[in-house]
This record gives C-alpha cells, sequence and structure tokens, in this order.
DNA sequence: GTGCCTCGAGTTCC
DNA sequence: CTCGAGGCAC
C-alpha cells in the first residue's frame, strides 16, 4: 500500500477531521487514476492499489455516512443504483438497419430506393459507406455543448442511463464548442483487440472472468453498475449518427460527420463517399480487404443516402430507416456433431424443433443449441417442396455446420453426408403434441405443425400467460417467465390463467402458507409484487389486446384495434357482433380451400367465385349488423380475413371466452386516445389515394400520412375523411362523390399538409 | 393473380 | 434476427 501513502492508520483509528481528509485525498487519487489510465500509457498507481484505494474510500464513507463527498468516486452523477441503472426515453427512437447479405441484396436496395423516390435507374444518388463496428450503439446527449447523458439502445425506445460510465470514456468529450443548443450524438462503443486481449490478461492474472470476444466485454464494461470499474476499461467511441437536434446539422450526412469530427468526435477514417452502385461494391471489397488488419472487429459496411433531405422523404419501416442499409460480411460457420432434436411448444400451439448440438464455438461464442425452424427444413424442402441445401435431410448424429444468422441466432446450414453414421433413419417429427399428447396437425399451405390441445396443454398455457406479462403486454414488474413457471406449477397458489394474476394477492392472504414465507421470497418482495400486480390493474386497451396472445394480432395490430374502436366495450361488442359473418367466412374459405384441392386433382381450373358466392347463400343469413361489423372489422388497415376470424374465434370458444371476461372484469381498461398529432390538420382522419400521384409515390405518401396522425385506407366507404385522387382516378372517385366524401388532389393535399 | 412490404411468431446467448 | 404469411397495391 506504499504507492498511496496510508498505511497502518486504520479506518477504526480515524476520527472526523482525519476521515475528511482522507476521504478528500482518496477522491483526488482515484479522479486522478482514472484520467490517467486513458491518457496516458503507464497507469499511476497499480490495480492492486486502485481497488485498496476504492475499499477504503468506501469503508471510511460506511463509518462516516455524513461526511461522504458531493464528488465522491463511490458516487458519480447518473451513477446507477443498486437495482440497475435508470431508463431513458429516447427523443428520437434509435433504430437497428436493414441488412443486405450479398451484392445483390445490396442492389435491391439501391433499387428500392429510387423506387420509393420515384427516380431513374441512372439519376446520380450518392451513399456514404462505412465499415460497421461490431459494439454496442449509445447515444449522448449535449446541451448547450455539455455532455448530460449517454444512454444505450435498449429495445430502441427506452435505453439505461449510463451517463457516468460514458464520461469515464476519453474519446466522449465532456463538452463541444460550436454545437447547436441541443445535438444528441449517436456512434458505437467498443474495444480494440489489443485492448482486449490485455483486459482478458488481466482478468484471468486477478482470477476475473474473461471475456468471450471484444464485444461482450465492451458490453460487460459499459454496463458496470460501479463506474469506476467502467474507468478502467479501455473502451472507445466512434460517432457515425445523431438523434434529436435544435437545428440542422448539415445537408448531407457525410458533412453532418465531418461537423461530428470537427465538434472532437472520432469519427471512421474508413467513411466515403460512393456516388453510384458500383462504387459502394467497390467499398465494401476495400473494406473488406482491409478487415484482417483493422484494430477493432467490424462486422459489415453501412450505405446511407448522403442526401439528408432525401432521407427525410425515405423515412422509417416499422423497425428500421429506408435511407440505410448494412452489409454485412459472410458469417462465420463451424462444424460439430448434431446429438438431439428437442421440440418445444410454443403459445400458438407451434411445434418447433431445436437442434441439440455438441457445443462448437462459432464467431466467438459456444453455441449448444440451434433452430431448425420446422419439419420441412429438417426433412431438406422449403413450403413449397423445393429442395435446399441439396435436398439433404437433417439426422440425428449428423456432422452439421452451424452459423449464427445476423451473428444472433444459431442455424444448421449444411449436413457432412460423408460422416453420416450406418443404420441412422430420417427424423420422424412427431404428430402428437410432446407435452399434453394431442393430436399436432399441419394445415394445408402451413409449414408449422400445432398442437390442438389448446388451453388444456399446459405448454401453450404457460407460454400464453408468459406472453400475457412480456413487455409490450402487461409488464408486470418481477413476475417474469420464471415466476411465471414457478406459480404454474403451484398447488397452494396457482396462476392457471391470466385473471389469476389478479387474484393472487386476495387468495394469498386467505391461505396459511404466505407467499412471504417461501423461499426466495420475503415480506418485502411479496409485496413489491403484490404492488405492481395493482399498478396493472389499470391498463391501457392496446396493451390488453395484444396481452391476449391472439394469433395475428401482434403489438401492431393490437394498437390498430384499440385505435379504431377507442374502449374494451366498443371492441369486444364488435367482435361480439362480427361472429356469426366470422363464422360464415369461414364456412366459405373452407369451400373455396376444397374446390381448389378438387380442381387440382381433376387437372382443371377451380371455380373460385361461384364456390365462394354458394357457399356464402348456403349458411344460414347472418344479421345485418354482423355482417357491418364484420366489414367494418376487416376493413381497418392491416387487418384482414385472418386476424378477423382469429379474434372472432377466440371470443366464441367458450372456455376462452369465460377466461377473457374474467380478466376485463378484474381490469380498469383505459381507452385508447385518437392519434392527435399537434398542429396535424389529418390527425385521426382516415384517407384513400387513388390514381396517379406525381410529386410523391404512393408509399411515401402513405408514410407521410401516417406520420401526421392519419389513417391510410385501401378503398373508399362513409368511414372515409378524404380522398386524394390524382390523374386517372376511377371507381374509388366516384364512389366517393356518391357518399359525398370531401376530395382533393394532390396539390391541395400538398398545400393541406404544408408542402405546396 | 402476382409481387412487395410489414407484421407476427419463432429462436440463442450473455 | 429470420422466416413465413397476411394484407394490400398493381
Amino acid at each position: 500500500m506504499s504507492e498511496t501513502g496510508f498505511e497502518g492508520i486504520a479506518v477504526d483509528a480515524l476520527d472526523e477531521a482525519g476521515a475528511a481528509a482522507e476521504l478528500a485525498r482518496l477522491a483526488a487519487l482515484i479522479h486522478r487514476a482514472n484520467t490517467a489510465y486513458h491518457t496516458e500509457d503507464a497507469p499511476e498507481i497499480s490495480d492492486a492499489a486502485y481497488d485498496a484505494a476504492k475499499a477504503r474510500n468506501a469503508a471510511i464513507e460506511a463509518r462516516f455516512p455524513g461526511l461522504k463527498r458531493a464528488d465522491s468516486p463511490s458516487d458519480v452523477v447518473g451513477a446507477a443504483t443498486a437495482e440497475g441503472f435508470g431508463k431513458v426515453t429516447h427523443a428520437v427512437r434509435m433504430l437497428s438497419l436493414a441488412n443486405a447479405f450479398d451484392a445483390n441484396e445490396l442492389a435491391d436496395f439501391d433499387a428500392g430506393v429510387r423506387n420509393f423516390l420515384g427516380l431513374e435507374k441512372a439519376a446520380p444518388l450518392a451513399y456514404t459507406g462505412e465499415p460497421k463496428i461490431d459494439g454496442l450503439s449509445l447515444s449522448l446527449r449535449y446541451e448547450n455543448g455539455v455532455l448530460v447523458q449517454a444512454a444505450t439502445r435498449g429495445d430502441g425506445e427506452v435505453g439505461e442511463n449510463v451517463t457516468a460510465n460514458a464520461r469515464t470514456i476519453a474519446e466522449i468529450p465532456q463538452e463541444i464548442a460550436g454545437a447547436p443548443a441541443l445535438l444528441e450524438v449517436r456512434g458505437e462503443v467498443y474495444m480494440g483487440h489489443e485492448d482486449f486481449a490485455a483486459l482478458n490478461a488481466r482478468q484471468a492474472a486477478e482470477g476475473g472472468k474473461t471475456f468471450a470476444n471484444p464485444r461482450n466485454a465492451a458490453a460487460g464494461s459499459l454496463r458496470q453498475l460501479d463506474a469506476t470499474i467502467t474507468a478502467r476499461r479501455p473502451l472507445k467511441f466512434f460517432a457515425y449518427a445523431w438523434g434529436a437536434l435544435s437545428e440542422p446539422l448539415a445537408e448531407t450526412q457525410s458533412e453532418a460527420i465531418a461537423r461530428l469530427h470537427a465538434f472532437g468526435f472520432t469519427t471512421n477514417p474508413l467513411t466515403r463517399r460512393c456516388e453510384s452502385l458500383e462504387e459502394m461494391r467497390a467499398h465494401y471489397a476495400e473494406i473488406e480487404a482491409q478487415r484482417a488488419t483493422l484494430p477493432y472487429d467490424i462486422d459489415g459496411v453501412v450505405f446511407k443516402v448522403d442526401d439528408l433531405a432525401l432521407q427525410a422523404r425515405l423515412g422509417f419501416r416499422s423497425t428500421t430507416p429506408r435511407w440505410a442499409i448494412a452489409h454485412k460480411f459472410p458469417a462465420e460457420k463451424a462444424w460439430t456433431c448434431l446429438e438431439g432434436i428437442d421440440i418445444q411448444v410454443g403459445r400458438t400451439g407451434a411445434l418447433s424443433p431445436v437442434a441439440r448440438l455438441r457445443p462448437v464455438t462459432v464467431g466467438g461464442v459456444v453455441v449448444s443449441n440451434a433452430t431448425l425452424h420446422n419439419e420441412d427444413y429438417i426433412a431438406g424442402r422449403d413450403s413449397k417442396g423445393e429442395p435446399i441445401r441439396g435436398g439433404k435431410d437433417i439426422r440425428i448424429g449428423d456432422w452439421v455446420e452451424v452459423y449464427r444468422a445476423g451473428d444472433v441466432i444459431p442455424k444448421v446450414a449444411d449436413v457432412d453426408l460423408s460422416k453420416r453414421p450406418e443404420g441412422s433413419e430420417p427424423y420422424r417429427f412427431p404428430e402428437t403434441c410432446p407435452d399434453c399428447g394431442s393430436e399436432a396437425v399441419r394445415e394445408a399451405g402451413d409449414s408449422v405443425r400445432r398442437c390442438t390441445g389448446g388451453l388444456i396443454c399446459p405448454a401453450q398455457a404457460v407460454e400464453k400467460l408468459k406472453h400475457f406479462v412480456s413487455r409490450g403486454a402487461f409488464d408486470i414488474e418481477g413476475l417474469g417467465a420464471k415466476q411465471i413457471e414457478m406459480f404454474y406449477a403451484d398447488e397452494v397458489l396457482p396462476i392457471r390463467e391470466p385473471a389469476e394474476i389478479f387474484t393472487l394477492q386476495v387468495r394469498d392472504a386467505a391461505t396459511v402458507s404466505k407467499l412471504a414465507n417461501r423461499d426466495g421470497w420475503g415480506e418485502t418482495s411479496a409485496r413489491k409484487l403484490f404492488a405492481a400486480i395493482e399498478e396493472r390493474r389499470r391498463i391501457e386497451l392496446r396493451r390488453l389486446i395484444f396481452a391476449l396472445g391472439i394469433r395475428h394480432v401482434g403489438e401492431v395490430v393490437a394498437g390498430d384495434l384499440a385505435r379504431h374502436y377507442g374502449s374494451w366495450a366498443a371492441f369486444s361488442h364488435a367482435v361480439d357482433l362480427a361472429g356469426p359473418a366470422g363464422q360464415r367466412h369461414l364456412a366459405a374459405e373452407a369451400a373455396v380451400r376444397e374446390e381448389r384441392e378438387a380442381a387440382a386433382a381433376d387437372g382443371r381450373r377451380a371455380r373460385v367465385s361461384e364456390t365462394e358466392a354458394a357457399a356464402w347463400a348456403a349458411e344460414p343469413a347472418v344479421p345485418a349488423e354482423a355482417k357491418a361489423a364484420w366489414d367494418e372489422l376487416v376493413g381497418i388497415d392491416g387487418i384482414g380475413a385472418a386476424a378477423a376470424t382469429a379474434l372472432v374465434a377466440a371470443f366464441h370458444q367458450p372456455a376462452e371466452r369465460a377466461s377473457i371476461d374474467r380478466l376485463a372484469g378484474a381490469l380498469e381498461v383505459i381507452d385508447a386516445a385518437r392519434p392527435a398529432t399537434e398542429g396535424s390538420p389529418v390527425a385521426g382522419k382516415t384517407l384513400v389515394f387513388t390514381g396517379t400521384l406525381e410529386k410523391m409515390t404512393r408509399a411515401e405518401a402513405k408514410a407521410r400520412a401516417e406520420a401526421l396522425g392519419a389513417k391510410v385506407a385501401g378503398s373508399v366507404s362513409a368511414k372515409t375523411d378524404l380522398l386524394i385522387a390524382g390523374p386517372g382516378a376511377g371507381s374509388k372517385a366516384k364512389k366517393a362523390a356518391e357518399l359525398g366524401v370531401e376530395t382533393i388532389d394532390e396539390d391541395g393535399w400538398l398545400a393541406l399538409i404544408g408542402e405546396g
């Protein structure tokens, strides 16, 4: 301890004055060590001395809590609490990128961009190209040039507050000059190869855990709850994008990056402007050639439309921008033995085969499981019966080639037939559910086999409950997948259906063996769980609809339904009403399917419309209001017959309906708000575009309208508020006139949204 | 009827 | 993250 110069003075022996002086000295020492670690070749003090200084600081603070300094090294501003990091909602969402895996997909991307913008093939269109760093993305918020917050990507909407940790990264400026009043800089935190090797060597020497690869090391280092540990990790940062801004940075991507560089950020030196698809391909090849000699990991090349005005026009799909793509390098592969095939049962009853593999390292991670998708994939055919992998099937005992799709999901790419064991048999996919024994059937044209057990099947019931408490649904704190499994199996205090979550506390009060007395539970954790459940008794309509776990009704569709119907009463009433019409639709669909099969067998053309009409006529007539409710349901943009019939089926299946009613009775449902985008002239209105649009493409017009809170429908009905008709408008314009729907032309539309 | 595009449902490892 | 398929435009 001689380096720190406080040998002999035991913490117990310190008086207040001595303790205060000691805390001041330790704070200075530790802060100095943190900065020295990044800026100087040789650390000022050894790791052991550093750790001792920190431990001593903590011990003195524990004994004299009143003396804790404002700049205490154990308590940096924005530091995480014991519960974890604070949450940060991103002002502008942090999206992921669409991928291209070969030159053709890159060309498709370019063609798609041109198509959306209505550009000719040969029209000039520039992109920027830069290496895709294999690290983790970070958003840095600067207010008046001062770093005030750093957040991880999280799910793109909400990330974690890692401000204290980010402040320890030398390449992240604490202050910048000449920047807009508000500037969110985005980029990648990563660890270089040499630093990674040195860190792992140090970790090994100290008996700590080593990291599998630089990316994990960077992620693990940034997410340290103790920022002083992050400070000792050699993290670096490349800036490549931005989020919220008080004023535009530039007119092009490349100028904006140059400005970030001028502000003091490190930007990647391999960033280039590419004037054509050929230049993009060449740049990709150049970066790929340098990959092995770069001092950090990259996994591809990112291309972005250079013109920011065009980026704005292109906008976003649900999870990715239309103006950027990541051209990924081919994935690393490895051979190993397939030791077994397990069947998992999902919440919809889908039977999913999972490969159990002899553990093998692929791209720096040990893989022991891989998805086998479905029955056909194992058999070596796709859903149309075309051979894949050259028609090779997959058998237990085979040598298989594994890769991680998108560097994440392990998949089986190939089979080595020369190593196939003698006497092996093709895998026989089970025709009954491995969990409940019910028959597992494949519907015509479906690639997955499903357990027909429904709510009787324990696997389905558990998975449905897990879905119910998942993030986009009820998201109850302290009630995750593990707890659901525990409660499902519980004899005394079971949760076998969603409604039982909301009776848990009452039932607990009535039993002798209280939750709070069990292993792993205490007063506090039980009380917290009950409080979290109570908090969710008030629930947004969209979350409730999503949580029901009805097939074809995911987060987006649930949101559409909630927005359309507004309240639980209106929604459930509409689905009830639509029931008879839905049944009739199902019958007609079955008849058409039969006709198709019969026609295929006889080698003649199927009489689709006649069969459909006949089936409709044969069914008992449905009340007009049922027909109207059904038409309204399938008329909602994004909802078709499949989702509608699934909804109707769920509400009309007695057991399922009873379960839904019990749940709804326990809740207070918050009505959905109309998407009143402020100042938008079309918020909440239903629009229809028809004819040829000349100033923007249809996709673009739709995206713009939706961004303004409008709903874009495909056909004109009494619900339509506004028809935008270009030249060549036909039946829709006529119908709009009949219904008295307001109709404007494209210029009128542009004027309306303020772009005239 | 055909060809995008988006969404849902499945998946692994840390 | 990928695949399949539903939904919708052409």
